[in-house]
DNA sequence: GCGACAG
DNA sequence: ATCTTGTCGC
C-alpha cells in the first residue's frame, strides 16, 4: 500500500554527488518538523490490548548479503504485531555518510510497496534531521511518502548535544543544536537568521543498567510532520526495556531471520530460483 | 592540510 | 552494516 506520494523524491542511486545533495535540499525545504500527525502522539503506545483504533507503527530496519540489501518492515499496534514484509533488494552504491538514503532508501521503499496496511508512523533506522542538509533517511522516507517518520540513530552524524551525553539516567534526555556542519534549508527563515543552535533532535538516554558496560544513549529526530519534542516523546513511548525502540527490534530480528532464510535458499543445494520480491508468513 | 563521518 | 565462541551475570 504505502507508495511514494512525491515521486520526485525517490531515491536514485545513479545520481552524481552533486544532485544527491541538491535533491536533499529540496527534500528539506519540504520537509515538516512541525507536528502534523492525523493521531495522537499520546495514543502511541506499547500496550498489550491496545484500542482497535490505535496508531500502526512501522519498525524499518536492514541486514546485509553480499551486494544486496534485507529490508524489513514490521508494523505493530500497541504491542500486538499486524503485519511483516521483506525485500532483498541489489545494492549499487556503497555507503556514504551523508548519502545513506540512496544507498538504502530504494531497498525500503521495495519492503514497503509489499505491505496491505497502511502505515500511521514510521520508525527508521538512521537520522532525520540530524544531518547535513537537514534530510537523514528518515525525512528522505518520510518526505517521499509524505507520512510522518521518525529517524532512531545509535551514534551522531553532526550536531552538538546541549550537555554531555556520557553515564546518563534512563529517561533523560537533552537537545540535538544545529553546529557549522549543518546547513540551513533553502527558502527558510534558517537562511538569513542562521541555524546554529536550532534543535534538530534529541539525545534520548532510553536504557541504563545499574552498572556495566555504559549505553550510549539514541539520537533521535524529526524525519517529517513530527517536531523533534514529539520525536523523543513518540521513541520513550516506544522504548520497552531495550536500548532501542521496540518497532525497530522487531524489525531488526526480521531482516535477519529474512537474511538467514535467503542464506539458506542459495546454500543448501546450489542456486538458481529466488528474486527480490517479498515475504511473511 | 586536519578532523568528522547515520548504516 | 558485516566477520564470530565463549563467557560473565542477573
Amino acid at each position: 500500500m504505502p507508495e511514494p506520494a512525491h515521486p520526485a523524491f525517490v531515491p536514485d542511486p545513479e545520481l552524481d554527488r552533486g544532485e544527491m545533495e541538491a535533491l536533499q535540499r529540496r527534500i528539506a525545504a519540504d520537509a515538516v518538523f512541525d507536528d502534523d500527525l492525523p493521531f495522537d502522539p499520546a495514543a502511541v503506545t506499547l500496550a498489550d490490548d491496545p484500542p482497535a483504533d490505535a496508531p500502526l507503527v512501522a519498525g524499518v530496519d536492514q541486514a546485509f548479503l553480499d551486494d544486496r540489501a534485507v529490508s524489513a518492515v514490521v508494523v505493530t499496534r500497541g504491542d500486538r504485531v499486524v503485519e511483516r514484509t521483506y525485500a532483498v533488494s541489489p545494492l549499487s552504491i556503497p555507503y556514504v555518510p551523508g548519502l545513506l538514503s540512496f544507498r538504502e532508501g530504494g531497498p525500503i521503499l521495495d519492503a514497503l510497496a509489499a505491505l496491505e496496511s497502511d502505515p500511521d508512523l514510521y520508525v527508521f533506522d538512521g537520522s532525520g534531521r540530524i544531518h547535513y542538509r537537514q534530510a537523514g533517511l528518515a525525512t528522505h522516507m518520510g518526505a517521499t511518502l509524505d507520512a510522518p517518520a521518525v529517524g532512531v540513530a545509535k551514534s551522531l552524524l553532526c550536531g552538538t548535544p546541549r550537555e554531555d551525553v556520557d553515564g546518563r539516567p534512563a529517561g533523560w534526555r537533552t537537545p540535538v543544536e544545529a553546529d557549522g556542519r549543518v546547513e540551513p534549508r533553502p527558502g527558510t527563515a534558517e537562511e538569513r537568521n542562521g541555524v546554529a543552535g536550532t534543535v534538530i533532535g534529541h539525545a534520548y538516554q532510553s536504557r541504563q543498567y545499574d552498572s556495566r558496560p555504559v549505553i550510549n544513549p539514541l539520537y533521535v529526530s524529526p524525519g517529517h510532520r513530527v517536531s523533534a519534542a514529539t520525536t523523543v516523546r513518540l521513541v520513550g513511548a516506544l522504548c520497552g526495556g531495550y536500548k532501542l525502540p521496540e518497532p525497530t527490534r522487531r524489525a531488526d530480528a526480521y531482516a535477519d531471520e529474512a537474511k538467514a532464510a535467503v542464506r539458506g535458499t542459495e546454500t543448501e543445494h546450489d542456486s538458481g530460483a529466488g528474486e527480490g520480491a517479498d515475504g511473511d508468513d
